[in-house]
DNA sequence: TCTGGGGTCCTAGGACCC
DNA sequence: TCTGGGGTCCTAGGACCC
């Protein structure tokens, strides 16, 4: 028996939130950005997007072609408070829900929209739910996977509603640009556009061994998307993260070498606070940085024992840095903990390493309780706390909750 | 006064080991 | 006085996603 598979997608979601809340940008062309100096657009209302505002663009560009554009700082309790409020309503058509974003969400209803009537009727009754409790527009697609879901809420977008059945996936993506499927970015359409192939029917026929040959081990998958199968699952539960790191585009290019340690060490806090505030420790260190001209490396160091202490952190990152020759400013750092395990949380046997967690532990409740850096070290020399960033990858909970509140 | 920030997965070369 | 070969770990980078 097939499945059926639903993809919740919020229109516009951070405008329209701020639409909603703030009455007197309703019908307006808003674009909602970050705070911080050198942002950039992170949705654009509907009204702006008739203008040519995109997602990514800076605000230059956006006013550029829509002068009358209006910027709005986002907030992110506000977005993460109706995500998890939106989590509810779905849980109540299926326990069978996957948050996969802060806007977008999976539901398997295999088993249980015949309590509701047919997969249609479940679509509707949450489209309503949704916007008698928020007074926003979602738009929903429902198919036998992952894949098909998502291509059907795409292309009824904004406040759609789209069921691709089984039988029709076939006819529905024979013409269909490759590039639609989720999966397949600019580069990899771009190599399917020289060898011939622009639709997913075409993509479908191509033999296996052909994809596989140009594209290795994604050449299988690509073969399945253009049939329109996809086997993953809708995951209940979080996956177990992989990496922690936070990164930030200074407010200006610099070089001067104690401001760039300074932004370091706050970086090397925030990835070791969020990896103790989930439980989780790392061995593998990461230091990304970026110049003026975008060109972007990173360099990484693995240790012999997992950890999640932020000076530990910081004093490898000094190591990297300590080993580059920089050929220019710097643009963005970033800081990395990866091969995550889950911390044990056994005090150690040496004394100084439990001083060390129990002062962490401490100086984590402080800044929970009070904000963000109303406790730091002496050598914190960064005077404007901006953690004003916000990000549609973000989850409402967890590890991938970015909230530092 | 251009171009954010959070991730995952895959590749490919080299080190190292048996 | 002819360079086997498998496996794992480490590293850097790139494609893709929201």
């Amino acid at each position: 028996m097939s499945k059926i598979i639903l993809c919740v997608d919020m229109d516009a979601f951070f405008a329209s939130v701020e639409q909603r809340t703030r009455p007197y940008l309703k019908g307006k062309p808003i674009a909602v950005i970050g705070s911080a100096k050198r942002t950039v657009i992170t949705t654009a209302s509907y009204e702006a997007r008739a203008y040519g505002v995109k997602t990514g663009m800076n605000i230059y560009e956006g006013k550029k072609v829509c002068p009358q554009l209006i910027l709005v700082i986002g907030d992110n309790e506000k977005y993460a408070y109706t995500c998890m409020e939106l989590e509810r309503i779905y849980l109540t058509f299926t326990p069978d829900v996957e948050v996969y974003s802060i806007d977008e969400a999976f539901l398997d209803i295999t088993k249980s929209h015949h309590l509701f009537g047919n997969p249609e009727t479940v679509g509707i009754a949450i489209k309503k739910a949704v916007k008698d409790r928020f007074g926003i527009t979602c738009t929903i697609g429902i198919g036998p996977n992952k894949l098909i879901a998502k291509l059907a809420s795409d292309v009824q977008k904004p406040d759609g509603l789209k069921w691709i059945k089984p039988e029709d996936v076939k006819d529905t993506i024979k013409d269909l640009p490759v590039k639609e499927l989720w999966g397949i970015g600019q580069k990899i359409s771009a190599i399917l556009g020289t060898m011939g192939i622009r639709t997913c029917g075409k993509l479908g026929q191509t033999p296996l061994s052909v994809l596989r040959n140009r594209f290795g081990i994604i050449g299988m998958r690509l073969k399945a998307m253009g049939l329109g199968l996809d086997d993953s699952p809708v995951n209940r539960e979080e996956e177990e993260p992989k990496s922690i790191g936070h990164s930030m585009t200074l407010p200006r290019d610099i070089w001067e070498r104690e401001e760039i340690e300074a932004y370091l060490l706050r970086l090397s806090e925030m990835v070791g606070r969020r990896a103790r505030k989930n439980g989780f420790i790392g061995k593998v260190i990461s230091l990304v940085i970026r110049y003026p001209d975008f060109e972007t490396f990173s360099k990484q160091k693995t240790l012999n024992d997992f950890t999640n202490d932020t000076h530990v952190i910081y004093w490898n990152v000094m190591d990297i840095i300590n080993s580059i020759r920089f050929r220019d400013k710097v643009r963005l750092l970033g800081v990395s903990l990866s091969t995550l395990t889950r911390d044990p949380l056994q005090l150690s046997l040496f004394k100084e390493s439990r001083r060390r967690k129990s002062l962490l532990q401490t100086m984590d409740r402080i800044n929970d309780r009070y904000g963000d850096f109303t406790l730091i070290w002496g050598s914190y020399k960064i005077q404007e706390v901006d953690s004003g960033v916000i990000s549609p990858a973000w989850r409402p909970s967890g590890v991938r909750c970015v909230n530092f509140k």
